[in-house]
DNA sequence: AATGAATGAGAATTCATTCAT
DNA sequence: AATGAATGAATTCTCATTCAT
């Protein structure tokens, strides 16, 4: 299983290299293979075919996102603390795969079915556990009861991936990190003062 | 040339079409084609390539905002109504507009090179119009004289293309113009309120 | 009529100089219509289709060839002398003309069915002026009677073609008309002597 | 290796009969693949284009004459036994190939960048072989020390080159092989007696 | 499991030719 | 006679996918 999961894994980092670079038509599975030193037929082993390899990556990279937020929660205590950590580690995790972000945010996110893809599907645990640090926050009494923790989590969320894309647009110029207090101010401190804003996405 | 132009429009009108509803890659010329009812090499006659007529659209369609937006600011006198009027025009466009929306939000705008496109370089003009009437509300006192009136045109447009992105990812399920006040407001009274907000784009 | 015969001229200028930097193939009805300042619909108003005015070229060097040579042999008198100033004039014609060189020579007597087209037919009033050089040269003593005439002026005219494309694929470096000599020397005085020799063509 | 080989052999078939029957421009890729029974796509897993495909043609059969050559010229002892020989073979060749004949003689050797294409290069080898009999010649006092062996092959080579393309222009009517001692004689012997000629080539 | 040769559908683009004006 | 817009057939080439080894 490592071995049959390293080659795997081999094809999904030369496929993210691959898309990000040229976008998914003009990808070959010829060069991904070239890439991954496998034949092209070795990736309809592991995939059923160019777009489900292609959506496997934010499967793939969801992954470790997860795998390595915990790390970073790991020992932890307090939710605004913990918060504050998801937040810069999202910037930070984009920040380090500039090129999974930009297929990412700016070619998968906004094809018409996304939502419809195993890729939407991949994000629904790590939005779980998004979802259990905002209850622990109202627990600890940081964020009101009556709060809608969905309408929040999706505030947080939406707002972190407008950042992101904006900074894709903007061609990567500044740091990403730069913005961590801007959005937790923005989402935990501007909520209550702006009555016509209804989240940014 | 109504009768030259009108064949260009007629190809630019079904290209909107199939270019919405596919991608660049999955629109054929083709079909193109068939929906604008001429010939393949027609299409050839007036634009380039596949990639010439693809971004000849926006060229096309500011043309026609420009116009049409000119219409409703006619007579109008006061900058703050003719900002309004701006920001209403602007999301009432796009909403009529929903198929061209797609195409230049999520595909043109995202994709890499898009700032060395002609499609770019097309909105200008109108982007000149802004800072006009930008410069005419400072002469009326509304916006005050040492504010950046760069910074505070890309403000505005910036956040007028991210509420209409915005509308898109949602699957276009809610009124754009319900936003019209959110928008003068942030832009216009929020920019003092908030400490860490430097402009959404 | 010299106004009707003005834009066909025109038409066949344009297309020598195209055809002859080009080839057929890449050659375009476009380009030499550009060329001749008139419409491509034009064109086809005076022949009958693309191959039609390819063909159509030599049948007017060829006029333009005999007209010229008539007037160069105007007042001469001596078979010899004839013979030589054809050959200068051949040779001369050739270096002053050396895109259609290339056409007729590399392209058009190369193809399989040259001799079937009117191109070829367009030769025979100047192959048979050539006869009239030999009969006389004949009659003055100079070319022996027995000798068949016909042959002596496929070797001539062969021999001439032969200069004229090696001096083409060598890549018009040298002066095609140092070549007179050797031609009247070969063609002339050669044949008794060269017991193996044929003829060049 | 030898199962590679055999489909890219097939393929070579095929394109010199097409090509011979056709020209470049008017054979298509289509007819080859028919004719070799391979689909289209394959072609272009073994040659570039179709112009690659063309130009191999020469390379492929340069080869199979050099490799036929030698056998031809094993065990034979004796420069001036040699020339002959490969006179006879080169003849030989081509009237045993009068379709690849046509193809090289008069569309390739013809067109305007020929020595830049790969069938150029690949006489090289081919060409240094001839040196080298002119070389054995040289030692056996058949050849003159002080000749320039140089312009003794182009001499040689252009000959028959010529021979071969005015076999062609005629209609290939007559047998080829009858001229060797023509082109024999002609570069060894006419050499001295000719003052005016300075080679064919 | 891995390979990579073979496939062939599919698409963009070109351009000679026509024909209504 | 002249035009040039419109045509659409024709062709090259690409590349995801398959399958025999």
């Amino acid at each position: 299983m490592p071995d049959k999961n390293l080659k795997k894994q081999l094809i999904i980092q030369a496929a993210i290299q691959v898309f990000s670079k040229k976008n998914f038509f003009n990808s070959t599975i010829s060069e991904i293979a070239q890439k991954a030193n496998v034949a092209e037929g070795t990736i309809y082993q592991y995939f059923k075919n160019k777009e489900d390899l292609f959506f496997s990556i934010p499967v793939e990279k969801t992954k470790e996102f997860s795998t390595e937020l915990d790390l970073h929660l790991q020992g932890m205590s307090g939710a605004s603390n913990k918060i504050r950590k998801f937040i810069w580690y999202y910037l930070y995790f984009f920040k380090m795969n500039p090129e999974y972000a930009r297929t990412l945010m700016l070619e998968m996110r906004v094809s018409k079915n996304f939502v419809k893809t195993k890729a939407y599907k991949s994000f629904r645990p790590f939005a779980n556990k998004v979802l259990d640090i905002i209850r622990e926050g109202q627990k600890e009494g940081m964020i009101r009861e009556d709060m809608n923790i969905y309408i929040l989590r999706q505030l947080l969320l939406g707002f972190l991936e407008h950042i992101v894309t904006r900074w894709l647009l903007k061609g990567e110029k500044y740091d990403l990190l730069g913005h961590c207090d801007e959005v937790y101010e923005l989402v935990f401190q501007g909520i209550g003062g702006m009555k016509n804003f209804q989240g940014l996405r």
